[in-house]
DNA sequence: TGTGTTGGATAGTGGTGATATCTAATATTG
DNA sequence: CAATATTAGATATCACCACTATCCAACACA
């Protein structure tokens, strides 16, 4: 198909499919002519993803393409590619060589402590903020909060498929697109305690 | 203490302050003179507050404003307090009758199916951008899910305040704190089970 | 042969978060 | 008391970003 076509299948215009192949988040499509190309399904996939991206995850366009790298040449192992792809995901952090409050909550956890992990850095700040706002997370709270979030991603490994490949691009999609249902899960379930205690 | 020591204590620039002042993020100093204005800690805490929303939870300044507001001004209820501010959490969703995808999820879970909580909505367009990217939250999951996030939640609103001031304020605060700190625990497992997984 | 679309390049747009500059008024210091 | 510095408040400017618009020669198709 060709990029009018793409636009039209994609809900996308023309120029913003030509400014997501500028910015190489979109791959070229294989060119007919000089003036030609044809575009194919795994384009309007791309671009589905690329959209939820940006607009529901809420990535910017170089966040977005750091990600889509790391989808596209993940590299051999599992583990390596999904810290890859969370150093693209907000929060961003800068480095340091101890993280106290998080290896605080890791140890009370009794996870591994171990700083090179990326999230253990957005931990470190994500509890920094909290902290920042006035609602800081007690000892109590996260020793609750751990042993149900450890159940969740247990789940979530339990059912990343096989072959490297499609596992890495499902762990590293599946990391940005499921946090905000998560996060919906319990807004939903907050709101509609708020609603039974409040009204009657 | 005058806007520069204000400056001091927080990290942010006196220009900063002045544009969070005119946005109407801060609240005024009290006037001394025509030309000097005294400041208090309750500055320095909101200073802290703006910056964690904006640069932690990613808030836009509008959308910070809008929280905001909602916290110094909350209304005689928790929930309605607390719907209002979700709305001015992302995702922002436009509004429809009904929310296919949620419906199923949420009369799935056996819980209330209320299409006028905004968190609803905001479930709806999650559930839709992970299709989207291509992986989709099937049944079972979001069955194992369920009842995880919904024990959260009850120990979340367990430990809310009693003083409805502070209820709403914790409650508004808390769930956009909060969230990402659940993230980056749900990362953390991940990460460490691959860590695991892979290497040996 | 003519009409119209394409790829590719370049430039422009609107919004946003933050700075910079300016002025008159007021403290502070020598 | 004079000189210097700092402030509030207003206006203007900046840099960035995600797009969008325009233009052109090349090409397809009727």
């Amino acid at each position: 198909m060709l990029i009018s076509e793409l636009s039209a299948r994609t809900g996308a215009s023309v120029p913003t499919l030509k400014f997501y192949l500028r910015e190489g988040l979109l791959h070229p499509g294989e060119s007919l002519s000089q003036t030609r190309s044809a575009y194919d399904e795994t384009h309007v996939r791309r671009v589905g993803v690329i959209r939820a991206l940006t607009e529901t995850v809420g990535l910017s366009v170089q966040q977005t393409r750091g990600v889509l790298e790391v989808v596209d040449s993940p590299g051999p192992d599992l583990y390596t590619a999904y810290g890859r792809a969370l150093g693209h995901l907000p929060p961003a952090v800068p480095e340091s060589d101890d993280y106290p409050r998080a290896r605080a909550v890791i140890e009370r956890l009794g996870w591994a402590y171990e700083p090179k992990h990326v999230a253990t850095r957005q931990l470190e700040q994500a509890l920094a903020a909290a902290e920042a706002v006035g609602v800081p997370l007690d000892d109590e709270r996260l020793a609750v909060y751990g042993p149900h979030v450890h159940a969740i991603a247990e789940h979530d490994l339990a059912r990343v498929p096989r072959e490297p490949d499609a596992a890495i691009s499902y762990a590293v999609l599946g990391t940005a697109a499921h946090e905000p249902v998560l996060a919906a899960l319990r807004r939903l379930a907050h709101q509609d305690i708020a609603a039974r205690t409040t009204t009657g």
